[in-house]
DNA sequence: TGGTAATAGTTGAAAATGTAACTAACAACC
DNA sequence: GGTTGTTAGTTACATTTTCAACTATTACCA
């Protein structure tokens, strides 16, 4: 098994940005599905509904950028375990206004103190130099 | 739709990097999958075996931090399509070394290229600066 | 006003993934 | 040599995701 070939996946973006992502993820994950039974898309619309308040599941879509389906089958099983609630738009009846339980907001309040736990623990791999350029390069590369 | 919360996504590093990774594979995606009917899990595997000619599937999911389920799978489809052939090890008939056939090269070749192209489509979003940076931080957060 | 197009969101079937249990081959120990 | 444990890899089943088709509502425009 000797490396063979001049091109190095290692340098490949799509391949080390996935790799970090996912061993990145992993051991949060293990919090929303361990305490919550919650799956990477929940926790994500959650999130978002807690920060920005009020949104619709469109809104969710462009933000998270996730597929409507993923946001739509997201948000039906938090409705379920009473995490929000919707509300059709009085104007435009094919909207519905999506909005956190206090349920749901503790619940958020639990996951994000162990989420921000968890990035001070990545980014001890870092230095705050690296840190910077690093949120700085993933968000310019998140740009479609 | 105002942002609320102190808490801000942007910052959380497994978020960002899931959103950086998924964006930018998506271009490349459509090149495997639209030329060759391929999966990620598939070409990473093919990959590898382009990259250290001679592998079992344990070695490949030990570089490539792969489960081994979604390594067998794939090897059975790159198998399927003539890209690879197996060897049981005459020595220990667990093991089976994968290596490319000519056809299988042919295909890595030809998407390596495209690979290359595309991380540099990537690489114009950033400086070199960012891009070393970059680099050096997603292979420290991929160590587990 | 009526017909067509566009939009928000849902659903069902097919494909892919994750989990755990399984087989086959070898190792180690008595 | 036979029992037990370990390892490489596969398979079966449940869970998720994807893709395309669908409903319901509003917008556009002749």
């Amino acid at each position: 098994m000797t490396q063979k070939d001049d091109f190095d996946l290692r340098e490949f973006l799509p391949y080390l940005l996935n790799q970090a992502a996912e061993i990145s993820s992993q051991s949060f994950q293990r919090i929303y599905k361990g305490r919550y039974g919650m799956l990477r898309t929940e926790w994500r619309v959650l999130f978002h509904l807690a920060i920005y308040e009020r949104m619709t599941a469109k809104d969710i879509c462009e933000k998270a950028i996730m597929h409507k389906t993923k946001v739509s089958r997201a948000v039906q099983r938090l409705e379920q375990r009473r995490y929000l609630q919707r509300k059709p738009d009085e104007k435009d009846r094919r909207h519905e206004w999506l909005t956190l339980t206090s349920q749901g907001r503790a619940v958020y309040e639990d996951l994000r103190a162990h989420a921000q736990q968890h990035d001070q623990v990545l980014m001890q791999k870092l230095s705050i130099e690296e840190i910077t350029v690093l949120r700085r390069a993933l968000n310019a590369l998140s740009q479609p």
